[in-house]
DNA sequence: GCTAAACATGAAGCAAATTCATAATATTCA
DNA sequence: TGAATATTATGAATTTGCTTCATGTTTAGC
C-alpha cells in the first residue's frame, strides 16, 4: 500500500488545520500536492480515507485508524530525530567499558557516579564479560573504551595514561613475611597465593614477578571479590598482591599489613584506550579527566 | 533527517540478513541502492549507522535505536493494513447505527448481540445523541445506519423496510379505559400520558392521533426507560402508548392491558437507512436481514 | 441561484532513488 | 603472508514518482 511518512503527517495536518488548503501552507507544498498525495494513497490503500460530501474535507473511518497511527508512530519518530541531534552534538552517546583489570571496579564505580550526573543522556555501561580481547571489541565498537595496564600500538586506537599504582604485598600481620621491610619472588614459593578468578597474564603478581623468575606459589585460591581476598589474608589463608588503592581504600578489616615488592616497589601505569575518531567527544574527554583525578583521590584517603 | 519506511526496511532487513547483499536480495533492490540509501541516512542523521570497521556491516548504538523504532513501528503500520485488506473485502468495516425511535433499543440489543458474534471486525455502536438530524448525519457518514419510520426521497440514501409494528394503548388493568375495546383520541384528554423524553414529532401518540385530533392530554410526564413506564402505568400515575412488541417482550408487571388506538388500531413500519454505496457491503446486508427477522421473533414470544 | 470557497484533475518539470558497471576494502584459507 | 573470495563503496545514467501550474468541478452559504 506504500504508506510514507509524508502521509502521516498529511493525515495529521489535515485532521487539525480542517482542510486540505490550510494543511498545504502547514507543510509547505500546495493544494494540489495534497489533493494527489491522498487520492494516491487512496486508491493504493483502495479505502477511503476522507468524506468527500462534506467540504471542509473530513476523516472517515478508516482515516481515523491512519490518525490514530500517525499520532502514535510520528511522536516516537521526533523523538529519535531529537536523539540524534544530541549525538550530533556529543551531548549524548555510548560509553561502553571494558576493563582488564578486575580491581578497577573499585575506583570506577564512583567515577562512573560522579559522570552519570553531568551526562545524564550517555548511556554508561562496564562490560567485564570481554576482558580477554577487549581492544578488538574497542576497535569493532562493541565497547567505547578500554581500561588496559598494556598500551599497543594499534590504527584509530589511542591510549591515554590515566593514574600510576603500585602492587603491593598483603599479608595477615601475623605472618612471618610481614616482619620483613620488602617481599620478593622467592617468598612466594611456600605460600597460599589468592588472586581474582582471571588468567596469569592479566594478574600483575605473574606478570611482573612470578613469571619472570619462574617461580611457582606452593597454591593459589581464587576469589572473585576484593572484601573476600582480604578476609581470607587476615585470617591467614594465604598472601595477596593488590594495588595500593585497593588496600588503602577498602578497610574492612585492619589485621593485614602491607609491603612493597622488591627492594624499590613496583610502578605499573594504567590506561585508557578509546577509538581516535571519538576522542574530541566532550564527554569523552570529561570521562578521562574524572578517571585521571578521582582515583588519585581515594589513594590519598 | 528525512526518515521514510523504507529506511526503516532496509536497518531491519540488514540487520536480519547480516550484509548488504543479502537485504538487498530480500528487498528486491541492488546491493548499490541500499549502500547508496543507508549513507544518505547517515549524511542527513549527522550519525554512524553501522560499523564499517566489520566487514558484514554491524548496527552502531544509533543504529539500534533505529532497529528498535523499526521493530516498534514496521508491525503496526502492517496490521493497518492488513484491517485495510479486510475493509476492502467487506470483511471489517464501521456500523454505526442511529435511532430515531427510543423504544428501538429493546429489538436492537438482541440483533447487535446476534450481528457482533458474526462480524467480530466490524466496529459496531448505537449513537442515540443526534436522534433528530440523523439523516444528514447520514450523508456526511457520521453514521452508517438510521432506523427511522419516514422515509424520505434523498440522494445517495436507500430505504429499506424492517418489519410492521402496532402502537398500542397500555393502563392499568384497574384503569376505566381498560374496559373499553379500543381507545380514541378523545379518550386522552383527561388522562396522564408518560412517555419517552423525546420531542413530540417523534413520538407516534402524537404525530398518528393526538396532533391531528388537536387534542392534548391533561398532563404529560416523561421516563427514560420502558420498564419505568410500565411500572409507573400498572401504578396508575397514567397511560401510554407503546409499540406492540415492547409490551409483549417486557414482562416485568402483568398488571396492565393493551388496547388498539382506534377501532381498526394503527400500523407503523420502521425503515433502515442506508447510503446507496455501502448497500452492497455483506455485513450490511446480513444486520438488515438479521434486523428484519429477530424482531418478529420477539413478537412471537 | 449565485458567489466564494474548497477540492480535483491533467500535463509538465524536477528532484531523488535506483540501476549498472566497477572500484575499494575486508575476510578467509592455504 | 598472499591469493582468492566476499562484502561494501562510488559515479554516471536512468527512471520513477512527487510536486507545481493552470484550470476544471463541486460544495457551502447567503
Amino acid at each position: 500500500m506504500h504508506l510514507e511518512f509524508r502521509h502521516l503527517r498529511t493525515i495529521k495536518a489535515i485532521h487539525e488545520e480542517g482542510g486540505l488548503a490550510r494543511a498545504a501552507d502547514r507543510l509547505f507544498i500546495t493544494q494540489s500536492a495534497l489533493s494527489h498525495q491522498i487520492k494516491s494513497l487512496e486508491d493504493q490503500a483502495g479505502v477511503e480515507l476522507f468524506v468527500r460530501r462534506s467540504k471542509p474535507l473530513k476523516l472517515s473511518a478508516a482515516g481515523k485508524k491512519l490518525l490514530r497511527l500517525a499520532e502514535r508512530i510520528l511522536p516516537e519518530v521526533e523523538a529519535l530525530e531529537l536523539d540524534f541531534e544530541g549525538v550530533q552534538s556529543g551531548r549524548s552517546g555510548r560509553l561502553h567499558i571494558a576493563i582488564e583489570c578486575h580491581a578497577c571496579f573499585e575506583w570506577l564505580f564512583p567515577v562512573l557516579e560522579e559522570f552519570r550526573k553531568a551526562w545524564p543522556d550517555v548511556d554508561v555501561d562496564i562490560r567485564p564479560g570481554l576482558a580477554f580481547d577487549a581492544l578488538p571489541a574497542l576497535q569493532k565498537e562493541e565497547v567505547d573504551l578500554v581500561v588496559s595496564s598494556d598500551p599497543e600500538d594499534l590504527r584509530d586506537i589511542e591510549f591515554s595514561p590515566l593514574f600510576d599504582y603500585e602492587p603491593v604485598f598483603v599479608a595477615s600481620s601475623q605472618h612471618p613475611l610481614a616482619q620483613k621491610p620488602f617481599v620478593v619472588a622467592e617468598d612466594f614459593r611456600e605460600e597460599t597465593l589468592i588472586t581474582y578468578p582471571v588468567e596469569r597474564t592479566r594478574l600483575d603478581v605473574f606478570t611482573e614477578l612470578l613469571t619472570p623468575a619462574k617461580i611457582e606459589p606452593r597454591s593459589i585460591r581464587q576469589a572473585e571479590l576484593t572484601a573476600v581476598i582480604l578476609l581470607l589474608v587476615a585470617s591467614q589463608r594465604g598472601v595477596a598482591v593488590l594495588p595500593d588503592w585497593v588496600v588503602r581504600e577498602v578497610k574492612y578489616s585492619s589485621d593485614y599489613v602491607t609491603r612493597p615488592i622488591t627492594k624499590k616497589g613496583l610502578t605499573k601505569r594504567l590506561y585508557a584506550a578509546i577509538r581516535s575518531d571519538e576522542a574530541q567527544l566532550p564527554y569523552m574527554s570529561h570521562f578521562l579527566r574524572l578517571a585521571r583525578t578521582e582515583p588519585v583521590k581515594l589513594q590519598r584517603m
